[in-house]
DNA sequence: CCGACAACCTGACGGC
DNA sequence: TGCCGTCAGGTTGTCG
């Protein structure tokens, strides 16, 4: 479930269990999941109480009254489990609040992780650093999409998938952005961004897709693919309403165009497009 | 600096 | 039914 609008829903999933909430109980299950857990965790949380749960990008954040925030990051295949009958194998982490609700981070793949640092250092944690805009923020506009994008020999799915240029997407939603915006994946990245001056009119295209789809992705509570329904606040169904991914062979919804949808694979990820109306 | 690719893991699914 | 290959929403490190 891992992409921004997943994201986006988990933590506002977990805010009604967790926000103003003391955590009576934090246990992992196991020394790591992608990276080790950070040795004091359990010291640092207990007994804290959460003060507000934000996201980065594709990270969760939970800020605690005693100035530490834990960040979370989902994978390919985690999610938040709230007030499940039993633990699961892929319960890697348990929380339990003073109100007496049990939080489980379920992770089969293990490619998320947890950490644990003060909150004021947030600006300072290397994967926050290094990364470009909220596509929802202000700051991304097809200005600066065009003056991030200029120069940049690479397919434009590449660039966007590059969370420096903007940070959040995923396979799913640059599918999906690029087919609105009626621009091919394979297109280079700098043809949206030559001449000087104002953006062209793909790179507004191109900006206005994006934001469109992540708020669309976000009212339907995101996308849930394989890992089934259950997790109380959390079943998605964005996935009715994906234009072209993991739509190979069929026909392509945009109107009046008569193509058909094609998988190929770009940088050893599957990429879905329309050729006829993607230029 | 840039781009390609392997690695990290488990589970689901299709073909034989 | 079972075994095997392939594929999956992400990120990071290495190599040329």
């Amino acid at each position: 479930m891992p992409e921004l609008p997943e994201v986006e829903t988990t933590v506002a999933g977990l805010r009604e269990p967790l926000e103003g909430r003391r955590l009576t109980r934090v246990e992992p299950r196991r020394p790591d999941m992608r990276k080790p857990f950070p040795v004091d965790l359990r010291q640092r949380l207990t007994g804290a109480e959460v003060t507000s749960l934000d996201r980065r990008a594709k990270y969760g954040l939970i800020a605690t009254d005693r100035g530490d925030t834990m960040i979370f990051h989902l994978g390919m295949s985690g999610r938040w489990v709230i007030d499940a009958e039993s633990v699961n194998i892929h319960d890697h982490l348990l929380l339990e609040t003073s109100e007496g609700r049990h939080l489980a981070l379920r992770d089969p793949r293990r490619f998320g992780f947890v950490d644990l640092l003060p909150t004021a250092a947030l600006d300072v944690y290397p994967a926050f650093a290094a990364m470009g805009p909220e596509p929802l923020g202000p700051a991304f506009t097809a200005a600066y999409l065009k003056t991030a994008l200029e120069n940049r020999v690479a397919p434009i799915k590449a660039m966007l998938l590059d969370q420096r240029i903007v940070a959040g997407l995923g396979n799913i939603y640059v599918c999906e952005a690029l087919h609105r915006a009626h621009l091919s994946p394979k297109r280079q990245a700098s043809t949206i961004a030559l001449k000087s001056g104002a953006p062209r009119p793909s790179a507004n295209a191109l900006a206005d897709a994006i934001k469109a789809v992540l708020n669309d992705a976000i009212k339907a509570g995101g996308s849930s693919l394989r890992d089934h329904r259950q997790t109380d606040g959390d079943l998605g169904y964005f996935q009715h309403s994906f234009r072209v991914y993991d739509r190979a062979g069929e026909k392509c919804p945009t109107k009046g165009c008569k193509g058909t949808i094609r998988r190929i694979v770009q940088g050893t990820r599957s990429t879905f497009f329309c050729p006829v109306c993607q230029k």
